[in-house]
RNA sequence: GUCCUGUUAGCUCAGGUGGUAGAGCAACUCCCUUUUAAGGAGUGGGUCCUUGGUUCGAGUCCAAGACAGGACACCA
């Protein structure tokens, strides 16, 4: 794999070190300070008399980045994680002999380097840190891309992002956001009580959500299992158990299409918090919203592409309401059947046979209302057709208490207070298998245990999803997904399609 | 799943109407001790995504396929 003519290069060199006796994969490293301390500690000196103080002196380390050679010395700008620095190599500062033999001939643009020197300001104003010692520890023999326009072609970067981020540092902090944004959730709800809990993520019976999901062997028990779609079922389980307050952060599987705003695992936090409904869950969400922007020193007025969204307030619409007064389809219509599907019909919009009220009311709401849903929108009051394992309205048994929040005209989160009640969850599930026989294969599948957990009791209770994936997309200003994964999903690579049949073909041989 | 666009050197990209494959950076050989995408002189480097087809001749035209990006559909 390392036949391509640069990498041979590189390789000689690393012959070349040995031979010399240097380890071009040296493991002993003195490094006593990071890029950005060093900056920091010494940015006086810019106003010393001479711009310089010999007697500080600091060992750093990091990936070559630029290397401006000029006969018998040169200017390096070096990288590590907290950022980059210039150093200045000559040859009369270094061991007698290593500037023209070592350095000059085996040290490169993506090789690891660790310096020791004092800092000083150049003619040009840059703090740089001029060299007495320099070490390789680590020999690239794979080039770097091109130092200006770096690395562009979007496969490249998801495929390799390891090369994405040395060469892209904006991606780096995309994913310092997004590993804050984890960390401060978790404290958030531990600040709140509540327990972290793990549950399975291999299902018998995949539940929680309607999605098609992967299927997996184990072998030892002789059966399949599913990839979990969604933690909700185990969590309430945790609840009738006795837990009154437990989330869970971590992946999910759905085996369907990818997009922009879909990849087949993604990560999501689910809670369960008892004695409360769903108005508390729209307060503890927007408690939520405030302690992230607070932490993350965000703007209320945040920039969306060519969006800017105002999270300094957080509407709250039913969503029948919600269908004429923002989605603009007439309030008689919206409550009839018929008129629906008229209505969809002179727009040129299919929906399937047989569809029901509420069914008809998600279409509505799915076609007219929710890209419009810019600025935080808690949309209430879902039908109880589309919602199978929510609670129902006391008030109106033909809708849930259940909302879900839209930010950016996509879905963020989903709550709503459970279901507590067996029977009507059995029911539900039943239903929901008799649409799975007539064709609907995302339909929920019958989880006997879960009804029989339900009829010990779970004291009520409400429960909420959020896609942290997309909750990252909207405040790190990012559009696809695949931006906010270290590593999106991707088809495989040609090669590993080649590699895999000619596997096959050797299994067939072997057999 | 459908439609549109793209795939040329390690990277970023050029290559009217078909006629021996180009640049910058990177690499290699030199010059150069305060540079900033350092500069200067020279050299090497290609499965033009793959497979077929049309043609005397294909990076270029046609077909199929692979992968990617975007839009739509499906989906929470």
């Amino acid at each position: 794999m390392f036949s391509n003519q640069y990498i041979q290069e590189r390789l000689s060199k690393v012959q070349r070190l040995k031979e010399l006796g240097y380890n071009p994969y040296t493991n002993e490293t003195d490094r006593n300070t990071t890029i950005a301390k060093f900056a920091n500690v010494n940015s006086d000196v810019h106003d010393l008399e001479d711009r310089r103080d010999e007697k500080r002196i600091y060992t750093v380390a990091g990936r070559i980045k630029f290397f401006r050679l000029m006969g018998k010395a040169s200017f390096l700008k070096i990288e590590d994680e907290s950022g980059i620095l210039q150093i200045y190599v000559a040859r009369d500062n270094l061991e007698e002999g290593f500037y023209n033999t070592v350095f000059k001939k085996n040290v490169e643009v993506g090789d690891i380097v660790e310096v020791t020197g004092f800092p000083f300001v150049t003619n040009k104003g840059e703090l740089t840190l001029n060299v007495s010692k320099l070490t390789l520890l680590t020999k690239a023999i794979s080039p770097l891309p091109e130092k200006y326009h770096g690395i562009q072609d979007k496969e490249l970067r998801y495929r390799q992002r390891y090369l994405d981020l040395i060469m892209n540092s904006e991606v780096k902090k995309t994913f310092h956001t997004r590993s804050k944004i984890i960390s401060l959730t978790r404290r958030f709800f531990e600040d709140k009580g509540f327990l972290e809990v793990e549950t399975p993520m291999m299902h018998p019976i995949p539940g929680g959500a309607n999605a098609k999901p992967f299927v997996t062997h184990h072998n030892a028990l002789g059966v399949d299992r599913y990839l979990r779609i969604a933690p909700e079922l185990y969590l309430k389980r945790l609840i009738v158990g006795g837990f009154e307050a437990v989330f869970e952060i971590n992946r999910n599987f759905r085996n369907e299409g990818m997009d922009a705003t879909h990849n087949p695992e993604f990560t999501s936090i689910e809670f369960y918090w008892a004695y409360k409904n769903y108005q508390d869950l729209i307060e503890i969400t927007k408690e939520y919203f405030e302690y992230l922007f607070d932490h993350l020193d965000l703007p209320k007025l945040l920039p969306y592409g060519d969006l800017e969204i105002d999270f300094s307030e957080f509407k709250q619409i039913p969503l029948i309401e919600s269908l004429s007064s923002i989605g603009g389809v007439p309030e008689d219509v919206a409550t009839d059947k018929d008129k629906i599907l008229a209505y969809l019909k002179e727009r040129n919009i299919e929906v399937e046979e047989g569809m029901n009220l509420g069914q008809l009311q998600g279409e509505l709401f799915d076609e007219f209302v929710e890209d419009k849903l810019i600025n935080p929108t808690f949309i209430t009051e879902y039908p109880v057709e589309i919602s199978p394992l929510a609670r129902r309205s006391d008030a109106n048994p033909d809708v849930t208490e259940r909302f879900e929040l839209f930010i950016a005209g996509k879905e963020i989160a989903n709550a709503f207070s459970e279901l507590n009640d067996p029977v009507d969850q059995l029911e539900r599930f039943e239903a929901q298998v008799a649409a799975k026989d007539s064709g609907d294969d995302e339909a929920h599948e019958m989880d006997e245990d879960f009804v029989r957990a339900l009829s010990y009791g779970m004291s009520p209770c409400a429960g909420q999803g959020i896609g942290i994936d997309r909750l990252v997309m909207m405040l790190t200003n990012q559009h696809t997904i695949r931006d906010v994964l270290l590593f999106p999903a991707m088809r495989p690579e040609s090669k590993e399609v080649i590699a895999k049949e000619l596997e096959e073909e050797v299994e067939k041989k072997e057999n």
